[in-house]
DNA sequence: TTGTACGCGTTATCAA
DNA sequence: TTGATAACGCGTACAA
C-alpha cells in the first residue's frame, strides 16, 4: 500500500485535514505549517490518490472522448491524430486527462458513454463528430451532462457549445475558386450523408453554383465513405457520364478520398489538373505529398481539438454559462491539383 | 445526485451488501433475491459508480497509454491510429477503458505517468514505443507496476512482457529480397537511433549484407526522423555520393519516410523502380496510394495493439505469471516500388 | 442465504 | 489557524 494523507499527517504532527488543506494550498494555513507538511510529503514520497479525491470531491479531472460508431474508419483518417493532439494540449494545460470510449459499433459506444457518464468516470465529454440523428447526443442532453461537440449540431444549435469551421462558407470559397478558374461543370464528392459536415458543405457548394448562375445537377453530387476506396468509387460513377458532360473540376470533402480519386484518374489516363481540377478538404500531411500535390482547404484541425477541450473545461467549471459557437478559421491552400480550364 | 446502491437496497427491501453481491453475481444469493434486486435496479435506472468501486476494490479497469516524448510527431504517423484500434479492441473485450497520458515533452509525459500510477488512475500501462534509455520504463519497473511494451526492451528483455515483430528478421528479409533482385548497393534509411526498433532493423540489414558477402558501408546508412521531411533529407545525403557509388536500392524504416523519398526522387528526375528500388516498412494505408505503390513490410500493427492490451490485462489479473515475449508476424508486400537491377 | 460494520483515501463542515 | 468527524459509494470479512 502506498503513502496516504494520514501517514503524512502523522509524520508532520498535524491532522489529515491540515494536510489536505496544504495540498489545496488553502490560504488559511500558516506558512510554517505548510512548509512542515510539504517537507513531510517530500520525505515520504507522497502522491495524492486521485480515486479517493474524485469520490470525495465528485470530480475526476478526466475528459471523455467519443468517436463515431465506425471508429475503425475514423481512426484511419488523418483527421483523428491531429484533433487528438489539439485535445490533448488543451486538456493538459488545465491538468485534465483524456479517456477514450472503446467499442466497435454504435451500440457499444453508446453503452460505453452511458457507463462513463453514470459511472462518474469523467467530468465531461467531447463528441468528435456531428451526426444528423444521434442517440448519444440526446442522452447527454437529457442528463444535462457537460459536453461539447466538434462540428455543428444538427438540432439545438444554440443550446450546445460546439467548435466548428464555417463549412458552408469554406465550401463556397472552394467552389468559387474553381468557378473563377473558368470551370462550369463542377462536381461535389461528399462523405457520409449522416454527418452534418457533409450536409453543410453540400449547401455551400450549391450556393456557390447558384450565385454564379449555374444550374445544379444531381448527378454531379456523389456521396462516398471518407476513405480511399470512396475516392475510387466516385471516379467510377463520374466516368459513366457522356464525355461532353463530365465535370472538369471536383470539390472533394476529404483529402484521403481525393487521393483515391487522384490515383484512379491516373490509372485511367486522365490528367490532373490538365483534364480535371481537384480541390479537397482538411489539408492533412499527405495532401502535400501526392502527385500532384493537392489543393486543399485547411480547416485547422489542431485548433478544433484544442478549442474543444478548452471549451469543455470551461463548461465543466462554469455550467451556468450560456452555450457558445466557436468558429475556427479555414483557408484555401492552392497547390497543383487545380488550375484554369483549358478547353 | 444519482441513484446509489442504497436506494436500490431500500427499494428492494434488502441490505446494500446484498445489492453489491447481485452486481458481482455472487452465487450465494438466491435467484429470487437476484431477480428482485435486478428489477429494482432497472426500475430506478441504477448504474454503479466506478469511482467508489475503484476505491473499494483498488482497481480501476483502466489502462494507461504512453506515447514517446515527441507525441506530436508520433500521433502524425499512421502507425498510431492503427495500434490504437488494436489496443481499443483488446481492452474493450475485457471491459477496460483507455486513458492517454498527455504532455508535450518527455518531462511532462514522465510526470503524467507518475501521477497516473501513484494516483491510482490506472491498473496498468502500455508503452507504445521502446527507447534505448527510458526513465519511464525504469520507474515502472522499480514500482513493480504492471506494464507491457510494444517493441523490444533494450534491457531486461526476459523480465518485461512485450509485443514485438521480429524486426531483425523482417529487415533481413527485406534486404535479402532486394539483393536477390540483383542489387548490390543497398542503402538503409532508419529512424531515430534512440529507438530500439531502429537498432534491430539496422542489425538485420547488416546481417543480410554479411551473409551475401557484401561489405557494409557506413555512408549507406542514414538516420532521419520518422516523417516525410526525414525522407527528403535522406535523398539529399545520398545524392552527394559520386554517381557510380549511389545505391540502387533503399530499405526505408517507415512508409512516411519512403513517401518523402519517393517525392524527392521524383522531383530530381530519378525513376522508381527504374533507377532506384524502394522497400519500406509498416504497410500503412497510404503506401498503396503512392506513385508507384510502395513495396512494404506489413508488420500487422493492429495485432501489435490488440495483443498488447490482452497481455497487459493478463498481467494485471495474474501478476505472478512470468514475463512473455509475443512476436507478431510480418510479411513482405511486393508492389511496384521495387524491381530487378536494370544495369 | 443475507445483514452489519468497517475500510478504501480524500474533501468539507463545523467546532474549537 | 487547526482538529475532529462525517460524508463520497461501494466491497467484504464476519456475524447471524
Amino acid at each position: 500500500m502506498s503513502i496516504t494523507i494520514k501517514d503524512v499527517a502523522k509524520f508532520a504532527n498535524v491532522a489529515p485535514s491540515t494536510v489536505s488543506r496544504v495540498i489545496a494550498n488553502n490560504p488559511r494555513i500558516s506558512d510554517k505549517t505548510k512548509e512542515k507538511v510539504r517537507e513531510a510529503m517530500d520525505e515520504l514520497g507522497y502522491h495524492p490518490n486521485f480515486i479517493a479525491r474524485s469520490l470525495a470531491s465528485q470530480s475526476t479531472q478526466v475528459l471523455g472522448l467519443v468517436t463515431p460508431g465506425s471508429s475503425d474508419v475514423f481512426f484511419q483518417n488523418p483527421f483523428f491524430p491531429t484533433v487528438l493532439r489539439g485535445l490533448s494540449e488543451g486538456a493538459h494545460e488545465k491538468q485534465y486527462a483524456l479517456q477514450l470510449v472503446t467499442g466497435m459499433d454504435e451500440e457499444e459506444i453508446y453503452n460505453g458513454v452511458v457507463q462513463m457518464v453514470q459511472g462518474g468516470r469523467v467530468d465531461g465529454v467531447v463528441l468528435l463528430y456531428s451526426k444528423v440523428e444521434d442517440r448519444i447526443l440526446m442522452y447527454l442532453r437529457e442528463q444535462r451532462f457537460p459536453f461539447v461537440m466538434i462540428g455543428k449540431p444538427f438540432k439545438f444549435v444554440d443550446e450546445i457549445t460546439h467548435v466548428d469551421n464555417d463549412n458552408f462558407q469554406a465550401t463556397k470559397d472552394a467552389t468559387d475558386y474553381l468557378l473563377k478558374l473558368g470551370h462550369e461543370r463542377v462536381s461535389f464528392v461528399g462523405g457520409d450523408v449522416n454527418l452534418v459536415v457533409t450536409v453543410e458543405r453540400l449547401l455551400g457548394y450549391k450556393n456557390a453554383l447558384e450565385e454564379a448562375g449555374i444550374t445544379y445537377r444531381k448527378d454531379y453530387v456523389l456521396h462516398e465513405s471518407f476513405l480511399l476506396e470512396g475516392g475510387k468509387d466516385a471516379v467510377g460513377e463520374l466516368m459513366e457520364l457522356p464525355l461532353s458532360e463530365r465535370p472538369t473540376a471536383l470539390v472533394i470533402a476529404d483529402d484521403l478520398m481525393a487521393l483515391g480519386v487522384l490515383n484512379t484518374l491516373n490509372e485511367i489516363g486522365i490528367a490532373v489538373p490538365g483534364d480535371i481540377s481537384i480541390m479537397s478538404f482538411n489539408n492533412v500531411l499527405v495532401s502535400e505529398m501526392s502527385r500532384p500535390p493537392l489543393s486543399s482547404v485547411d480547416i485547422n484541425i489542431f485548433d478544433l481539438g484544442y478549442e474543444a477541450s478548452k471549451q469543455l473545461i470551461k463548461r465543466i467549471e462554469k455550467p451556468e454559462e450560456p452555450a457558445k459557437r466557436i468558429i475556427v478559421q479555414h483557408n484555401l491552400v492552392k497547390r497543383f491539383s487545380s488550375g484554369p480550364l483549358t478547353k
